[in-house]
RNA sequence: GGAGGAGUUCCCGAGUGGUCAAAGGGGGCGGACUGUAAAUCCGUUAGCUCAGCUUUCGAUGGUUCGAAUCCAUCCUCCUCCA
């Protein structure tokens, strides 16, 4: 079985510009293909993992995955898709965004002897000299054929800055430059990434009379359509810092029925009959199904050690009995023992105001020790902890364990 | 460069001197129902010492007993003309 019909088979593709021809050279040759990062924030998210998965599955084939980080082309902004204009980075911000990616990048791509490479754009891009450009990659665009681009459609509407017309050229350099330096052939991008995939192939054709390809991959959205991995606390974070691999875990084993068996096929490697298995799997079984996903994610994201307290926590919270220790902890002060409950849940961060503190309360939304609080001045004494421990609980699933410094 | 228009609470979007912490929708949160799911229904959604008070409608000043609403300046964006 080749890749492509591993990755066709899993979900993953959702364009090809030569389908054949790529089929073809995946399955003959060792490929060098890149996919571009933008480095705009200091920790990949879940959008990215379905990237990631993708370029592991190209690696276990035998192909050489480029990381392209985006720090040349983060100044400009890519407009696709966006309705604002992007904010512009400094040089440290990006350069220590990268590395971020990278550490993150190593739990599922293997970066040793070469096997993957990580580049940045700024190398090259920001070197350029503005009529050399125009001159010699300028020429190749047509006005005209970008304007009808999908891509910018929704910016020719509500405005596009020159700055941010020419994202595309430089991705499409981008695609030159690595194919003349690494033998690059192959782009894969996010299914919004079309366009600027097509430009780059084109200008190859072009400028180098060698073939190059692009494919383009499902973008991780919810049967709805909707774009997963955003919760009230904005994204889902690979970092641990950002999300805890408890509260990561917990966004898969809540994910709707419906999206199980695409999750599974597309953020894990476990092999397809499991996964058309368990995503046949109805009702109340199928929440089997979401133990595994929540697990094996979390597992690659976060270790096996992580994934494991991750899966004890729930399972002590939601399944009853148990193990508490790995239950999202946070300490308060001694000194704040016979204060009022709200103060209390304020230092230890499980509300973010008094006012929704109360709001909880008086809708009765608040438990200590799975007891519900009725009264707003409940005070907290030294009788709430068991075994030097108390545990809250906001509405009906959200847990939090307070400890006394 | 010229002429117009716009900037509202997490988002979209009403509001054009007091009854506005600001309609409506989305999202979020809480509750009911359940399977830690979806759908549905109900409630709620600036902060605080919650009776009351304080800060909020691009920014800064001003008019007024009183401004998101009027005036001035500035910033940002959009449209048309060049």
């Amino acid at each position: 079985m080749s890749v492509v019909d591993i990755l066709m088979e899993r979900g993953f593709i959702e364009q090809f510009t030569h389908e054949e021809e790529i089929k073809e050279l995946l399955e003959k040759e060792k490929v060098t293909f890149y996919i571009g990062f933008d480095p705009t924030a200091d920790s990949l998210h879940v959008g990215h993992f379905v990237t990631l998965m993708a370029m592991a599955h190209m690696q276990r084939a035998g192909h050489r995955p480029i990381a392209l980080i985006g720090g040349g082309t983060a100044m400009i902004g890519d407009p696709s898709g966006k309705t604002d204009m992007r904010k512009m980075l400094t040089r440290e911000e990006i350069e220590h965004n990268a590395r971020s990616f990278k550490k993150q990048m190593e739990k599922l791509i293997d970066f040793s002897d070469g096997k993957a490479i990580m580049v940045n754009n700024a190398d090259w891009l920001l070197n350029l000299n503005y009529v050399d450009f125009l001159r010699d990659i300028g020429v190749h665009f047509s006005v005209n054929r970008m304007l009808t681009a999908e891509c910018f459609k929704l910016r020719l509407e509500r405005g596009l800055s020159f700055l941010e017309f020419n994202y595309m050229l430089m991705q499409g350099y981008d695609f030159l430059e690595l194919n003349r330096r690494y033998g690059c052939v192959l782009q894969i991008g996010g299914n919004d990434q079309w366009s600027n995939i097509l430009a780059g192939a084109d200008l190859i054709r072009r400028k180098e009379g060698k073939p190059a390809y692009g494919l383009t991959l499902t973008l991780l959205t919810t049967s709805e359509g909707k774009k997963m991995g955003k919760t009230e606390k904005g994204a889902v974070w690979l970092d641990p810092e950002k999300t805890s691999p408890y509260d990561f875990y917990q966004y898969w084993r809540n994910v709707d029925d419906s999206d199980v068996e695409r999750c599974l096929a597309l953020l894990t490697f476990l092999p397809m009959d499991e996964v058309r298995r368990l995503g046949a799997l109805k009702d109340k079984e199928i929440n089997e199904a979401k133990k595994v996903l929540a697990y094996e994610v979390t597992k690659l994201v976060h270790g096996e050690t992580e994934a494991k307290k991750a899966a004890e926590a729930a399972e002590a919270l939601f399944g009853g009995g148990g193990n508490l220790e790995n239950v999202p902890t946070s300490s308060i002060p001694s000194g704040l023992l016979g204060s009022k409950i709200l103060d209390v849940l304020i230092e230890a961060n499980v509300i973010p105001s008094k006012s929704e503190g109360r709001r909880l309360i008086q809708q009765g939304g608040l438990y200590i020790n799975n007891e519900k609080i009725t009264d707003i001045d409940t005070e907290v004494t030294e009788s709430f902890f068991k075994e030097g421990m108390m545990l809250v609980r906001k509405g009906k699933k959200n847990y939090h364990k307070i400890i006394i410094e």
